[in-house]
DNA sequence: CTGAAAGCGCTAACAC
DNA sequence: GTGTTAGCGCTTTCAG
């Protein structure tokens, strides 16, 4: 990657007029062609020249324009990363991880949010794609027919995220939640639980968590076990909302002997609660989440959980973008652990 | 914001060469000047035309190119938001908020990670400006020379946010990192604290924390009282971290009865903790954090906070970046108020 | 209300 | 190694 010539001293005056490549080239001697190929790292160029070129653009504290480059050279930098929301801890990891790789290839992300919205996917998307991104990070295989066709159309890697369970329209890094509800439901199972209550989020566009209740429940009418209850949230704190949810549905039926919830905040929520209840975990009731946050490690009882390979998601879906057309059309399905913590009884 | 002409219908061939106005200006046999008005939605143009051109457009499934565009008209909807991290959630809560005003205003934010790194913080910049962004939001007032010559030669709003203890390039949204921990300080020495001890982040610069803590033991030094004990950390689960060091400092310093957390996920830890070992909490040992992050409401106890405004920082901070030049030097200091939940006593 | 011409600041593709 | 020429796809500006 080229070296930042940023400015060290005050350039001599405030110019009105923005800097350009010319500025740098009349106060190098050196030609446009010449102090572009500089700044870009790119062609043979002496040392020499290099060199003065380097002290003009420090100098003058010239930043290059990108946009002009761009479009000059039809190669833009820009990665488009949607995601759902920042909340929601998973997303800012999943991008965390993205971010290494694409930043090591000379990528930059551009992140938007769609607040499980496919109309504001769709202008999301469209939003990015204005801007000729060089590939197209998203989260899930559900979208608008619309989005779809402009991520077909885009002509550069396309990535979606989290989730196998689905026709993707290019590459696909993720698990399969289905499979990972059905894991988890033979997991309780085999332990031995049969009043079985399903705990999680209100949102008709989490296609995830409803890909891993609908597993969750097959595997369970598969053994001839059907739903105990059911609560849902939406909104407010994730950790308070698992209390409250644990206290409704243990208020209706307190003979649950399990409580599965649809993530590891609501889930730690839960937990408190049932500690603070004095309830006798993992015999008398067992718990478990999911993703595999790293907030586990500090409650008073491990969590069961299952690992939402979040950081491998992002990290994977960005060498795709970096490789280019070479890995075009890539499926990579992770293959979530079960991690049975503390919470499910006989499995430790 | 002019509507989004997304394609529903596919195209009738897949074209190699990337659709430009020209297409669409044949297609719908309006000139190319004409259909860009209508793109923008700016300009009159008449009703008939402009469904002329948004058909086509949609027929096409054409994406107008914001490169061309922002070289043309040297205008550009991209908006820089640098911060350190998105692993603390603070960060993606004044993301969230910016974004919504941003959006409003139709632009659009390009986050950038500095990882608490002041190098990174350059790089990061550079490559931002590259772009000409129409703002730039970045977190915190300590920038090495170069960024802050970078910043105040980008002119355009140059927003530093979370603190606003120090000088500002340009406008300033923040609180007082300083008095919050004096603060807190008062309250926990008013409450009859005395053995007190701070546990934090060994994070050169997160210059945030730095302040607090200083502020912090300035009012117990003014009251004759030194720091008991002081436990850093750095990397892992924060609430398990908050476990450990609560562990740690307790073995060393049994007598201590005020813990003072630089954050709340470490505090949340501590809490579990101390309640896990059956302390009389807020009367033997008292607990405190920092942020007013929403997780609190999910603990066995609240723990006693201090709201970090992040939301409305993030707000105004994207307010002042929206107004332009109009609002160029602002400076908003918010105020945070002590939450103190039930973990100092007498201030239920 | 609509159109034609002239660049925006840079880089690809060639010369030298 | 270095320079020259011609655009990239839009929008500005100015005519009609």
């Amino acid at each position: 990657m080229p070296e930042v010539p940023c400015p060290v001293t005050r350039p001599p005056r405030e110019p009105r007029r923005p800097l350009t490549l010319r500025d740098v080239s009349e106060a190098s001697g050196v030609s446009e062609m010449t102090v572009s190929r500089v700044l870009r790292g790119r062609g043979e160029v002496s040392e020499a020249t290099r060199e003065r070129v380097m002290a003009a653009a420090r100098q003058l504290g010239y930043v290059p324009n990108r946009i002009a480059g761009g479009l000059a050279s039809a190669r833009v930098n820009l990665v488009a990363v949607i995601v759902p929301s920042l909340a929601n801890m998973v997303f800012p990891e999943v991008l965390t991880a993205a971010t290494e790789v694409l930043e090591g290839a000379g990528l930059q992300p551009v992140v938007g949010v769609t607040g499980y919205d496919p109309d504001r996917e769709e202008r999301v998307l469209y939003d990015m794609l204005a801007w000729r991104p060089a590939g197209v990070i998203l989260a899930g295989l559900e979208h608008g027919a619309a989005t779809r066709e402009m991520l077909r159309a885009a002509g550069v890697p396309v990535v979606e995220i989290m989730d196998v369970d689905g026709e993707a329209v290019d590459s696909v890094v993720g698990i399969s939640h289905r499979r990972a509800g059905r894991q988890m439901a033979a997991a309780i199972l085999d332990a031995g639980y049969r009043r079985i209550a399903f705990l999680g989020t209100m949102m008709p566009f989490d296609h995830r968590a409803r890909k891993r209740m609908e597993g969750f429940e097959a595997v369970l009418a598969a053994a001839g076990v059907a739903l105990a209850a059911r609560e849902f949230y939406s909104g407010g704190s994730a950790l308070a909302k698992g209390r409250e949810m644990t206290q409704a549905v243990m208020a209706r039926r307190a003979d649950l002997d399990f409580l599965y919830y649809s993530n590891d905040m609501i889930g730690a929520g839960g937990l408190l609660w049932c500690l603070g209840q004095g309830f006798d975990i993992p015999d008398r009731l067992g718990l478990a989440g999911f993703n595999g946050l790293e907030l586990i490690d500090g409650l008073p009882r491990r969590l069961a959980t299952m690992d939402a390979c979040r950081r491998e998601i992002g990290r994977e879906a960005a060498r795709i973008v970096v490789a280019g057309r070479a890995a075009a059309g890539s499926r990579i399905e992770l293959t979530p652990v079960l991690a049975p913590g503390d919470t499910i009884r006989g499995l430790r």
